[in-house]
DNA sequence: GTGACTATTTACCGCTTGGTCACAAAGCGC
DNA sequence: GCGCTTTGTGACCAAGCGGTAAATAGTCAC
């Protein structure tokens, strides 16, 4: 008869002790690298024992793996988000290409690291995109401000709205990409991001200029 | 003594017996959409429910999940690419621009349905890329014909390769994310999805053009 | 010091899941 | 009809895995 669970002797020395939101920091900043690189299916275990805690304080701290991985998005998709870095594309001054190189240049410490990538694609494909925050994000603080500037610069032939929010896509599907190649399939980068980034920035200017000049 | 295993009477009716190559290609076939949907971590089990068979049949057909996983790659990475496709780069005769318009019109049939870009990309994520056959699919079929008639269209100011390779990414990455969008992250995709394509390939031509001016 | 609080741990539960096995039935040559 | 091979099936296995419970031990207020 299996009376109430045994009371273990401790075999190994326990962790110090730290404050629950420290703790809970700690967690995150972790799993976002855990998750990032084994996927969402990695074992809570295996995460733990990379922090160096037994699972069990995970339980603690997220009622279950899921709350855990939506604070992770949380994390990636709204916390880690500069309001600052949206403003540098409404700043009126400088020309659009150097707002969108400046931008991109700034939010890409975040949206160009590995680690967002690979959990912007995760979320996605597990078709978690809209409750994550990484829709709106996109949309509300990259798409349209960047639609917004494009409108704005060539204000002497008004362009329809959807037209200018596709060649924003178009943009940010070509940063996007060039992130991708890296830290999605691991292949081989070129030699500089920053070079990369700035042909694209410059090559999506002279195309979108052109092609609307040849409309006319 | 549990003596060797009871001979069970069958309680549900037998499935039909089909020979194991046809049998091996709906499994395939299946295991694509199957895999595609639900992750590379989807369950043998479920996959086999929605084929209508048991899941050991999984296990007579393909040593593991793994091979199965590989086959199916193999399938999307391989068998399935036309040789004809990346000819259509190689003629000579049509603009860049139409070249480029008309491959990717084709080829796009496969690249570009939501299988191929959840797969390729799980590929990615999974770390098995360069094994899948996926890297050498877009490198040698895609990414270096295409530079190849990059350069070729600006024979008079030689472009350096590693240029023009860089464009061609620009100009696939472009392409890959006006995909990626549905089917992915099962965003609002653009309403025609070919005039996208030719307003990506237009925007790109002209944009590559005012930037080889403009270094002049 | 003492008691309340809470972070941490070990052990455990139950379901899932990739994979195996022994056997049954369907086809096939004869 | 009779074996032989091939295909399909349900039961089973063992490890993995998310999650829980009871007990232990720092830490802090007093």
């Amino acid at each position: 008869m299996p009376g109430p669970r045994a009371a273990t002797p401790p075999a190994e020395p326990r962790r110090p002790r730290i404050a629950a939101a420290e703790r809970e920091r700690m967690i995150v900043d972790a799993a976002i690298g855990f998750f990032a690189e084994e996927g969402f299916s990695g074992q809570t275990r295996q995460l733990a024992q990379s922090i160096g805690i037994s699972h069990s304080v995970l339980y603690r701290h997220f009622p279950g793996k899921e709350e855990l991985i939506a604070t992770v998005c949380a994390e990636m998709f709204e916390r880690r988000w500069r309001e600052e870095w949206t403003e540098i594309l409404r700043d009126p001054a400088p020309s659009l290409e150097e707002r969108l190189l400046r931008f991109y240049r700034e939010a890409g410490t975040l949206l160009l690291s590995p680690e967002w990538m690979r959990i912007a694609v995760m979320t996605g494909l597990s078709g978690a995109a809209a409750p994550s925050g990484l829709s709106s994000l996109l949309h509300d603080r990259i798409i349209r401000p960047i639609a917004d500037a494009i409108q704005a610069t060539c204000a002497d032939r008004p362009l329809p709205r959807d037209v200018a929010e596709q060649r924003a896509w178009a943009l940010h599907g070509r940063v996007f990409y060039l992130g991708a190649r890296g830290a999605i399939w691991r292949g081989a980068t070129p030699r500089s991001q920053d070079a990369a980034l700035a042909a694209a920035i410059a090559g999506f200017c002279r195309g979108a200029r052109a092609l609307t000049e040849a409309e006319a």
